[in-house]
DNA sequence: CTTGACTCTAGACCATGGTCCAGACTTTAG
DNA sequence: CTAAAGTCTGGACCATGGTCTAGAGTCAAG
């Protein structure tokens, strides 16, 4: 079992070591001891925690997410893990969808653009001065 | 054409007073004319564009990127309005790709997942509590 | 033991995207 | 005309997720 300082920590999770004293402000990880100097130590199960923190994070949760996750590993929910998931999963869906249809009108706008000649021949800003619905 | 004051078209617009105000201060949307009071008046373009800030921001684009794509229509050159467009067509791209990979994993997970059990037996728990490198 | 690297704390600062407030003035309905 | 509702400005304040600094103390190698 390792015993890190906050700068090893850090490191190794690859992340800044302000941001490890930042999640612990904000009950996200705690180091396992203090030396009686008041150094931070660490062992694995910090550092899996907070490689937890930052896959989560990549995943789209927010911290305050990835607090309730964290959480709810600790009451061994795995439902509410999963619903959790699941809501997420639905949000990036929903968002993927919406960029989607972005992506598709900008490709009809592009593909449509002579790209020269006068504005108001130029469907990209036609485009964007058209009527939307409320 | 319409003739709002500030409140008619926040309303309109699905949006707050204060969110209006603020961006005109950070050059998103000025009113068309103000009364000789100084009260904001705003027109139907201004209401569009608007809505075109509210959804664009509700598709995950910044007040910069919107600031971006509505300068577009005051561009005289056509050719660079198709160079900006491509250039945003590609962002979004990127985006969507990002989102596509965090929504398989998401997928894999959530189906893994027996929802129920002990967290040991939770592949979204453990998933992030996985070994791999930085 | 000394030196350089590391760590401690508290608090300031940053960007983003708002939100709210006070105190004064304007507009509008009755 | 009066009162209520709306709007004005400037500045303070909020949450999120950090990032940086100062000044002091600690640890580890030579």
């Amino acid at each position: 079992m390792s015993n890190l300082g906050i700068g090893q920590l850090a490191k190794r999770a690859g992340v800044a070591i302000d941001t490890v004293r930042y999640y612990e402000r904000n009950n996200l990880l705690s180091p396992s001891t203090r030396l009686a100097s008041g150094y931070r130590r660490y062992g694995d199960a910090e550092l899996k925690r907070l490689r937890f923190i930052r896959r989560a994070k990549a995943l789209g949760f927010t911290l305050e997410d990835i607090r309730g996750l964290l959480s709810l590993s600790n009451e061994r929910s795995v439902a509410k893990v999963k619903q959790a998931a699941e809501a997420k999963l639905a949000d990036v869906e929903h968002r993927i969808e919406e960029l989607e249809r972005i992506r598709d009108g900008l490709r009809t706008l592009v593909k449509a653009c002579p790209g020269h000649g006068r504005a108001e021949a130029c469907p990209i800003l036609n485009s964007l001065n058209a009527e939307d619905v409320p």
